[in-house]
DNA sequence: TTTAATTACGAAATCGTTTTCGTACTCTTC
DNA sequence: GAAGAGTACGAAAACGATTTCGTAATTAAA
């Protein structure tokens, strides 16, 4: 019996494979003694339906995917955490796609995905804001995406993010507070929704304490790894006095920790900084990094949770005021990085 | 025109289906200038081929499985990111699942691959070496699968590790030229291959080096979060003199540093750690932590192209002799934590 | 000129499910 | 005991591609 299926379960049981199959899905229309003649066999014989025949015929896979910047980030990595625990409880499958922050490579990701190969999508975007013709096909298409973190705010789809804005006042007063007189803002561009927001909150309180323009930096150092670290490098020389750095991402502040070593920088004596992180290592770094740590296993989870109730309410007529729109907090932990 | 599919496209250009698909295909049957047609069209009208119907008539998925105890881990996420890399270039599709630790989950996942969903799996094993059947279910059915780092070499299977035995045995011996008296190993269980291997290497050279049994020590943490972090505290209480652990898995390592904290007990003076690691802060800690490092991209790129070889070669006969084990070398960093 | 080979296409079977009908049969109900 | 309702199943049509096989039309060979 080389490979099961449900004809041969059928014959084997004296039964058409219509009542097989009706047995097998629990339908009103079958009587219990043939279901249990039906399960038991098929149990003992192991047999499993094909999957692909299955969703040929109902039009539905049974599968998700998940379309992120890069996969070796603490952030995304909970984030997947967070997904998977909801997949898994619903018997999801879950694809993985890295777009390795290239919008292109996203554009062609989701341009595949139309082909109606996942239920669902869940993003976050690497895209420019400059080019949603993906994001609008997929809508035109019937399939449910949800953006998380990264979002594209001109596309009407619901989110998960952070309260980034807010996030990123607080994390700047800190630094105001610890007594910066310069400021730095790290950035991996300035075509992020994400990133933006963070800026923006950083610019707001900036504004609120009255610190001059010019002692206020913005530094975009990209997404690639060598270009970045040269500038951020040249940045800090020569160090502007007092410096208070807020990293947007990680990535970057544990480049800014190299760098320093490098080139004898003492934090938080010559420089003080705060990242958004969620290195399960920030506090036991030299010096202890000061973070604000997003929830990334909840981000993942809503996000999913949101998804399926769409993938769910598929067809069905929603009330368009219901569009929601999660905002999870950050929560701020001050460490040694930022010490007066 | 709701959805493209081969029948409507056929319709429009006025030729059969068979005729689009072989010319789809660039199939030598059809000339070029039909294909032309086809193609323009096809490309003009966005047609995208059903991937159900394409693998259940072609029985084969373009698509693999990653199955991996935990994904918010730096070594499995960098093994994700060379696995993608070779993936993306093949056109497949990755599943990932995540087996949590628990052998049953592991068991339950991969008994549930064997419907045909997938072409082929990578797995790193959280498996108990007693518990074999699924495996062999996977080889009955013909089903291709390369195990990564976490091999279960009682399963005639190709895998792809690094040089555990000997790297243990090189951590060790570098603990003991750092005067270390007492020896610790932390292990996450008995029944992982890998981290047995780097058990015995560790064992090795204490022997070969002749220290007394009563000053060698091997604690089992386990994969829970808190019960680990207790086991560990515990057993640093009272501190062995001059102890030098070594630590077979980075999270192990990372808990130890927070005990240290905690308790105060100061790092590499009281206390030398060295441990496997893929941290990307692991010189920035506070003491810089030694570690022996995985090359993870590079063990996911080699899994990855042993798996699509071995799909390829499916159903041809395969010369008995070659059946691969690639061994990768990890390399040493000494840093602060283990110095004298 | 006849036969054989080649070219370029189409009809239809097939992959393994799910689902819509249709229909025997039993059971009520008046 | 005839009509209607309910029960339990089967035949067959999808789902959308791929592939086998058959065949006209053209070209080449004898």
């Amino acid at each position: 019996m080389e490979n099961m299926n449900i004809k041969k379960l059928a014959k084997e049981l004296n039964l058409s494979v219509s009542t097989v199959s009706k047995a097998l899905h629990d339908s009103y229309e079958i009587k219990a003694e043939t279901k249990e003649k039906v399960l038991a066999l098929a149990k003992q014989l192991n047999y499993q339906p094909n999957p692909f025949a299955s969703s040929l015929r109902r039009n539905s896979s049974k599968t998700i995917a998940v379309v992120i910047p890069e996969i070796a980030h603490n952030f995304f990595s909970l984030v997947i955490n967070g997904i998977e625990s909801i997949a898994e409880e619903l018997k999801y499958h879950v694809l993985i796609y890295i777009t390795h922050e290239i919008p292109e490579k996203e554009e062609q990701i989701i341009r595949h995905l139309l082909n109606g190969r996942v239920d669902g999508i869940l993003i976050s975007s690497s895209g420019t804001s400059n080019n949603n013709a993906h994001y609008h096909e997929l809508v035109q298409k019937g399939i449910p995406f949800v953006f998380f973190d990264r979002a594209n705010f001109e596309i009407d789809a619901p989110r998960v993010i952070t309260d980034d804005y807010q996030a990123g006042f607080q994390a700047t007063e800190h630094l105001i507070k610890s007594q910066c007189k310069h400021f730095a803002f790290l950035s991996l561009s300035n075509q992020m929704s994400a990133i933006n927001h963070r800026k923006d909150g950083f610019l707001a309180a900036l504004k609120q304490y009255q610190i001059k323009p010019s002692h206020v930096h913005i530094i975009e150092a990209g997404t690639d790894e060598t270009l970045s670290f040269q500038i951020i490098r040249d940045s800090l020389q020569p160090l502007p006095e007092s410096l208070g750095i807020f990293s947007s991402v990680e990535k970057l502040a544990i480049q800014t920790y190299h760098i320093c070593k490098e080139i004898n920088i003492i934090i938080p004596k010559q420089l003080k900084i705060i990242s958004f992180s969620n290195l399960p290592t920030a506090a036991l770094l030299n010096p202890a990094l000061s973070t604000l740590t997003q929830p990334a296993f909840s981000i993942g989870k809503e996000a999913a949770l949101l998804l399926f109730q769409n993938i769910k309410n598929k067809g069905k007529i929603q009330p368009i005021t219901t569009l929601p729109h999660i905002v999870l907090k950050s929560t701020l932990f001050i460490r040694e990085s930022t010490k007066m």
